[in-house]
DNA sequence: GTAGGGTTAG
């Protein structure tokens, strides 16, 4: 039987009583028992007991429909939902104040918001209560309809209906965007105006919608000003984090949980799993897959995936792959994040394997599975493979690629040599092009040298993101290998007019209870001939092992060159005043992921002395040309 | 006896 096609059969005759609603009690202990089943969440089993109730000729009153109404609901039955509709009209409980709001929250729950509005508008303006408004507004809210459920609001002070807790949670999900911060803040006070602020779940939902708004500082401020924190407060602030990249801040909090004795849950561990991911920690991502075992929570989907993706990510793929094999049901995410991890790690033949298999598996593909399989065609060289996928988006999957895939496209042709297509590709947009878009043209111009195709990619993303560091650097970087020292001048006072040398890409050495701060290309230090002539020494060693290997990665230069290149000035700094005298060479805070790890281990083959290096999560020790890391957790 | 709400993966 469709679950469509749920048999709700009413007699219409004779039970059209729209005068006399509800007066007819219902035969049995039906509702009873239909309120236990909704109550436990047995929703099915509430429609199948409706069904009983209506062919033993029972008839349904006020006291049935809401529990009913909101089966069909939390089932996803739009078909029975309508049918329910009429049944209420028949039963002649459309009057009813409980159940007109429980149709109000179905039609919502369906995305009938027409009909949902329909119901409200038929409700009298002087019996239109809090509850009816807050069913309404929480429902245009979801559906992304926020400006309709702030009238609602105003309507409803104006008319002077009292707002309450519920209220505030229906519309502050609304505000998911930087640019809602300030209603968002404004209801806050409200809610602090009228005493609600210190309900839970209000003070939950602010701080969700600070770290959605990206004002992660101020949900901290809130998180720690809540005295009896629930789970959800910490999951919401470990997710928060988590959304934002802050994953240090992840592992902090998890740990600060953890010794206040707060049991974490699925949702907490896909926030902290995501964060071991971003930082490469694998260590305690394992240590926290052993506890999801113990909790015996580990057949939940969404922690499969966040395994996946962690191992994926962090480059145990073997793990990773054992656990995707392993699932009894994948979905997109777990075919995203598997082949992403192939595709990230160099592997990118095996990602276009899976993701044709996903395809067979009867997946429908999204836009962010296709930009992991075309980063993957990049990555190994696939141009004719990723340019063949790119196409099949809009033709076989009905797919409007977005300016990220332009940008996967334009750095897969960039790689390829292929400059002049790429820059047609371009001009060929349905969109204005983004900044990664012409950043990935000028990547490709520095890995090709070509000079006059990067000063038009730059001054198109300039002008897109003026504030990204990177770009500046790459455009440097391309007039220093070309030998154009003005050119490499002209972009320094470029910065320095945008105010840009405070950028956070510095790195630093302590050394004799002195800070010595370094910037890429920056030659302010007092040793500065003899720090560059050391770089260029090391690196002219550090090519000879296969450093070579960079090149491969030129798009991803365009955002970490500022910091490598400063990391390797503090480097050359370390090595000329410390290593001669020193066995054990420890260097802290310093980024060193991608190649300047693989820098310093190509080092380490040429110096004496061994190099351990505290980065955000772990310790590297480097030592003669190979390297061991601990997580410092 | 009944209605409205907060945290989740690639």
């Amino acid at each position: 039987m469709s679950r469509h096609n749920l048999p709700l059969c009413i007699k219409t005759t004779g039970l059209l009583q729209r005068n006399k609603p509800s007066a007819i009690p219902a035969g049995g202990k039906w509702n009873t028992q239909l309120r236990d089943l909704s109550k436990q969440g047995q929703y099915n089993q509430a429609l199948i007991l409706y069904r009983q109730m209506l062919r033993s000729g029972a008839t349904p009153n006020a006291f049935t429909f809401p529990f009913i109404l909101k089966s069909s609901a939390a089932l996803s039955l739009p078909l029975p939902g309508v049918q329910l509709h009429c049944h209420v009209i028949k039963s002649g409980c459309h009057s009813e104040p409980f159940v007109q709001t429980a149709l109000i929250s179905m039609y919502c729950r369906f995305s009938l918001l027409e009909k949902a509005y329909n119901v409200f508008d038929e409700i009298p303006d002087s019996a239109r209560r809090t509850v009816c408004y807050n069913a309404l507004i929480s429902g245009f809210v979801q559906k992304n309809r926020l400006s309709n459920g702030l009238v609602l609001f105003s309507e409803m002070r104006g008319k002077e209906v009292s707002f309450n807790e519920v209220t505030i949670l229906g519309l502050v999900p609304g505000c998911t965007d930087p640019m809602l911060l300030y209603l968002g803040m404004s209801l806050h006070c409200l809610t602090w105006k009228y005493g609600l602020s210190t309900v839970l779940a209000v003070a939950n939902c602010f701080l969700s919608m600070y770290v959605h708004c990206g004002s992660i500082e101020s949900a901290r401020k809130l998180f720690d000003e809540i005295p009896r924190k629930s789970l959800i407060t910490w999951n919401a602030m470990i997710s928060g984090y988590s959304q934002n990249g802050l994953g240090k801040d992840v592992l902090d909090l998890y740990q600060e949980m953890q010794s206040l004795g707060v049991c974490p849950d699925e949702v907490t561990f896909v926030g902290v799993l995501s964060s071991c991911a971003n930082l490469g920690a694998q260590r305690i991502g394992h240590e926290v897959e052993e506890k999801i075992d113990r909790l015996g929570i580990g057949f939940n989907p969404f922690l499969k995936n966040s395994l996946v993706s962690m191992y994926a990510r962090c480059g145990n793929l073997m793990r990773a792959r054992a656990i995707f094999d392993a699932m009894p049901e994948k979905n997109l995410v777990s075919w995203t994040a598997i082949l992403g991890g192939y595709g990230m790690h160099g592997h990118g033949e095996v990602a276009v394997d899976l993701f044709d298999q996903m395809i067979e598996a009867g997946i429908q593909p999204d836009k962010a599975v296709f930009v992991c399989v075309l980063t993957a065609c990049s990555h190994a060289g696939l141009t004719e493979k990723g340019l063949e996928y790119f196409h099949s988006m809009q033709r076989k999957y009905n797919l409007n690629p977005g300016s990220e895939h332009y940008s996967c496209v334009v750095d897969l042709l960039g790689r390829a040599g292929r400059l002049d297509e790429a820059h047609n590709l371009i001009e060929s947009m349905p969109m204005e092009p983004d900044g990664p878009v012409w950043g990935a043209l000028l990547g490709a111009c520095k890995i090709h040298k070509k000079v006059d195709l990067a000063e038009l990619a730059f001054d198109k993303v300039v002008e897109l993101e003026p504030a990204n560091i990177g770009y500046y650097v790459l455009l440097s970087n391309i007039y220093t290998e070309a030998g154009n020292a003005e050119g490499v001048l002209r972009i320094r006072v470029r910065m320095r007019e945008r105010g840009l040398k405070k950028d956070p890409g510095y790195s630093y050495v302590e050394w004799k209870g002195r800070t010595h701060l370094f910037m890429a290309g920056d030659r302010s230090h007092p040793q500065a001939k003899e720090i560059y002539a050391m770089l260029e020494n090391l690196e002219g060693l550090a090519k000879k092992c296969g450093e070579k290997e960079n090149d491969k990665q030129g798009r991803d230069q365009i955002t970490s060159n500022m910091a490598v290149h400063s990391e390797r000035l503090a480097i050359a700094f370390a090595l000329l005043n410390t290593a001669p005298k020193t066995e054990v060479l420890v260097i802290k805070n310093l980024r060193i992921c991608g190649d300047c790890h693989l820098f310093v281990k190509s080092v380490s083959k040429f110096v004496k002395c061994q190099f351990v290096v505290r980065d955000a999560t772990r310790f590297h020790h480097f030592s003669g040309g190979s390297c061991s890391c601990n997580d410092y957790w």
